[in-house]
DNA sequence: AATGAATGAGACTTCATTCAT
DNA sequence: CATGAATGAAGTCTCATTCAT
């Protein structure tokens, strides 16, 4: 029975390496750019040994973005989770956004180079999308801040757009090194702007 | 003379042929998916033909970037030139990059696609970088509506953030029809969050 | 009529000019590797004019090589006409090969590298060996001097052989510039050794 | 330990295979000519293969050239080596180079059309000239003669420059079937020359 | 007669995938 | 299970040749 718990192990390692090596080198060379000698090698195995673990490599492609999209937001949902306050939920999100993804900066490129992968892979796969699913949370957690009358009542998909567009662009900024930023000063600035609104503070409002 | 005027535009013509097709099959395909006889057939004309007008694939893509930005941000500029009032410029951007992208649905894939490609080609072309023209121009924008007082004094270029990284995402989405939208009202709604905030608008507060 | 004449110099004139470009061109890369527009280019002419001239690539090579060789025969054959002793001949051979070859360093190239062309082009082009005729006159030569009791009674080919195969080993290495090499003094060191072989001359011997 | 004894001769064979492949199909078609598949197909392999074991296909051309010269040479030294009469080394020499070539008649044919490559080639390369080495292994062994006395003082490198060239030029004759020879015959006819001269024999001298 | 833009066949080379060991 | 040599399909790019002007 150890011996077969062992394997188990032994089983899921190898695997998890084939998909950590797989989230970086596509990262760093795009999907179609990427070879799977190259992902053999960042996990330490022979070429061959992939596809004992994967289909192919469009398999590898999908359950790599699976895994990390769902567990990055399995881990934000939980942290979340202890928040009480609706409309402090949906700040820490975009702080958890970009302390999750900056925490490994390949799964940021990884994710928005190639979730928006071509015509062919969407046509292909139209019930894959990963994105969605993290789209989804965070227009429910807006949803919620309206319900609870957190914030006004406006569309809480929209809402997400900004909050989820925003992150990503600047994340993308950051971790092509286009321009140096620092990503959690700007998810603050972000989320000043996104409180108060560009326009002028009259001198009597805030309260926060 | 006239015989000259032709061969100019025809040889004119072919490359804008060319450079039109480009674009549509990056953005289709993806850089590294798409082939050179993709191109050439949508662009009616044989596969050689193609490096009669440009060095290589390589050469293709990056002049079909330049052409691509350079013209939308042009046109952009030359018709917000016309807005005598800063606010008014800044949203009048955010409906412009919507109309005229959308417009060539197939141009929007291929920059946010493209633009963020792999660390190989950046690395190789550091001076390609037309996007960051493209952001410079909107931050100049916030900056003056900032330096004429029409909006607080935020960050200039984590409101540009906003703005372009959320319409990018918006026609992303849109155009990869992940999910049914309207661009043109999803950019009144942000139109609308970034001049108030999500607060709960005070009772005295404007009415638009 | 003048028109006539003229227009006959002018065809001439750039069939010669296409010639020459071919023979410094195949020579220069070989004629595999050199192009159409690379010999169009050197005889200033377009592309596509090379084929009103020659029925293409290959014609173009035998046309040239036959130039070549039977132009560089006729000039030898008359000089040595001059001459009366037989064996004088011969050793004149050696020079003039030498002399004409060395004037044009591309024509040795030209010739050494693509009389021996491939399989293919012999099989296909049996009737095709202009350096036979070179061979089969300077066969001539020695059986002349054989006949005359100028020389031993001896093989003239093999004879042939020798004079030919050793100066265009010769004349390679020095248009190869693998070393530095006086081809006219190598010629007369090759013309004393064939004279006296390598044997230790007897004191009493030599009445050259 | 015997299985990796057999993959090390798998692998062994199978460069080796390709090598020869090359060389004869180099030596029919031409360097430039020749395909890659037309060697692996000759080497019962598939095209990729060829890129296993070479960066591509000038580095089997090199590598094909270095390996024929200095596996020929080494055998002729080596059986070279047991003749003490430093003349008869110099006979033997061109004994052995009839011999050796003819056995593997395109190895003649690949020598002596790709040694004489184009310029491109060896202005790129300009270290590689391996049969620098093997003119400069003749040179010795004429040099070797005349210091011992076994022949005249004669420039040694033209001597060579004879024996090389003569001999290349009748296995190319040979190997073309341009014209019905037997090599071992000329060699022999060309010895004799060498020996005596073309001079008529005086009555008096030896009668070899 | 001359041009040179256009064509498209074919070469080199890469790499996802398989399979014997 | 793991390996990595072998495969061969497919992509980029070149260039001989044609043809409308």
């Amino acid at each position: 029975m150890k011996r077969h718990v062992k394997r188990q192990t032994d089983k899921t390692d190898k695997r998890r390496a084939i998909l950590d090596a797989a989230v970086e080198v596509f990262a760093r060379h795009g999907f179609s750019d990427a070879t799977i000698n190259d992902v053999a090698e960042k996990a330490n195995i022979a070429g061959g040994t992939v596809y004992l673990y994967f289909k192919n490599k469009e398999d590898l492609l999908i359950q790599a973005m699976n895994e990390i999209i769902s567990s990055r937001l399995a881990e934000i949902k939980k942290i979340i989770s202890h928040e009480i306050n609706s409309l402090d939920r949906l700040y820490k999100m975009i702080l958890l956004h970009v302390e999750l993804f900056s925490r490994n900066p390949y799964v940021v490129k990884f994710m928005v180079s190639e979730w928006r992968q071509s015509d062919d892979f969407y046509q292909l796969n139209p019930e894959f999308n990963p994105f969605r699913e993290y789209l989804d949370y965070v227009t429910s957690l807006c949803q919620e801040a309206i319900d609870t009358g957190s914030i006004g009542k406006l569309n809480p998909r929209t809402l997400a757009y900004i909050i989820v567009g925003t992150m990503d662009f600047v994340l993308t900024q950051w971790i092509t090194k286009c321009e140096p930023l620092d990503p959690y000063l700007v998810a603050d600035e972000v989320r000043q702007i996104l409180r108060h609104g560009v326009h002028i503070p009259k001198p009597e409002a805030d309260g926060s």
